[in-house]
DNA sequence: TCCGAAAAAAGTGCATGCATTTGAGGCGCA
DNA sequence: TGCGCCTCAAATGCATGCACTTTTTTCGGA
């Protein structure tokens, strides 16, 4: 049923990207919050796709971080730890840095015009949802990373920056970007003037400034997970070198 | 056959999982060169699934970067440029000066003990096959990326990680990674002792010199696809090209 | 012999069906 | 009222089938 099909022939499709597209942007704006649930069927009748390319979206968005999959459940929307949040931070300032120090002085006019664009549309929607203005504000850093010409910048600037968005669902409180808007006009002062060291000292502050508003809670919010709590109890050593396991004194990660 | 399951009571199955680990492991010891090729039936019958599961596992390798995927086409191993090996250097960099700043001067003993393990391992190797050899180096970083604890950094370390072995697999010749063992041991050595400066200079020396022994042609050494030849006069667009090609002569243009 | 077009083969794109698992309600029992 | 068991709807895990696209092979004609 739902036919959907435009019976175009040459159908670019994409179908996979669409669902992807439309789910990260409806994360960042907020509209799927945290923890929401993305069952298969629905997202498939929703799109108009079956539920093989609905799974098959749920699992790239869960490689960038965006979703969690566990066996046998209902995808949810990624609800990020306190630390977490404060790691991707960290990671991004970094690649954020790598991006400007590769971008300073070297923008052609009309790049320094796109990017004067994008900041009067941000400050043309400060006014509006706040939904909208975050979601400038982050296209804004990945206008950026995309004048790098470097896909793979792009794509983990773009990747963290979400993520980062997401944070901002679950622990800031209803966003004033004033500040945020001026800190990117002086962001793009800095890189057409091409002073590299001022403008990597201005993205580190800026990005800083953001997470700090954004993680407000000092303390992590944790008890949502146990294991988590009692890792730094699990680690004290009482020698038992590499007798077992290699990597013995890693508790959790078990990324591989 | 070769049903390959451990057979395991709950058996965490995760087959999606498993390939990929099997092909990044192949990917990386280069026992699949860039531009292998990779049928979904031929996945499929090989590790006993259908092929709905290793197109997924294919989709989560693209995700990764270490496979390309184009529509109604096989899949193949990916084939970066020199310049997008570049540009994975340039952030790996980056995001290891990261790990090693937050792992300086606090590492557990038995972590320590873990990582000179590792390196004594390198060593043990060091005159076994080179595909060994250069697995076991990047493990290494992995293991520092885990021992931080955070999960994301060890995704994007792992990652990057994985991108600079397939350059290696393209660029590089027959290895020779005495040196890069000592700078290990140094690594581990400053570590210990928490001179965060001093370990997070010897992580971008060691990485850069990596990276100059691999990427050892300034230009990109020949085509392996009559594409990337004709790219740069296929090119054109004589308007206003960007006042100066940021930090090289890019031909792509791709983002945006 | 060489070239180009048509037919066959191989491969991907996607939906659907069935088995399995989870989780929520219902029911009995104290 | 509260607690535990059972049952069933809902959702996932995965294989398979069919349509369509690309690649290879075949084959007739110059």
């Amino acid at each position: 049923m739902s036919p959907r099909q435009s019976s175009r022939k040459s159908e670019g499709s994409d179908k996979v990207g669409t669902i992807c597209r439309a789910l990260r942007r409806a994360i960042i704006e907020q509209a799927l919050e945290p923890g929401a649930k993305l069952p298969e069927d629905a997202l498939g009748e929703r799109f108009g796709v079956s539920r093989t390319i609905a799974r098959h979206a749920l699992g790239q968005l869960a490689a960038e971080g965006l979703v969690e999959l566990r066996r046998n459940r209902i995808a949810v929307v990624a609800t990020p730890s306190w630390q977490e949040a404060r790691d991707a931070f960290d990671i991004r300032i970094e690649l954020e840095r790598l991006v400007v120090r590769q971008l300073a002085g070297r923008l052609s006019k009309n790049q320094i015009a796109t990017l004067k664009t994008h900041v009067d549309a941000e400050d043309a929607a400060r006014n509006g949802p706040d939904a909208v203005s975050i979601r400038l504000a982050t296209e804004f850093h990945i206008l950026l990373a995309q004048m790098t010409n470097s896909p793979i910048l792009v794509r983990y600037v773009s990747e963290v920056a979400y993520r980062c968005c997401l944070t901002l669902s679950m622990f800031s409180r209803p966003h004033s970007s004033e500040c945020a808007i001026n800190e990117h006009r002086q962001l793009i002062a800095a890189l057409a003037a091409g002073d590299e060291a001022k403008v990597m000292a201005l993205m580190h502050t800026h990005l800083d400034s953001v997470a700090s508003r954004a993680l407000v809670t000092p303390a992590p919010p944790r008890g949502r997970d146990l294991l988590d709590i009692l890792a730094p109890y699990a680690d004290e050593e009482d020698n038992e070198p590499a007798a077992k396991p290699a990597k013995s004194a890693r508790v959790r990660t078990a990324a591989e």
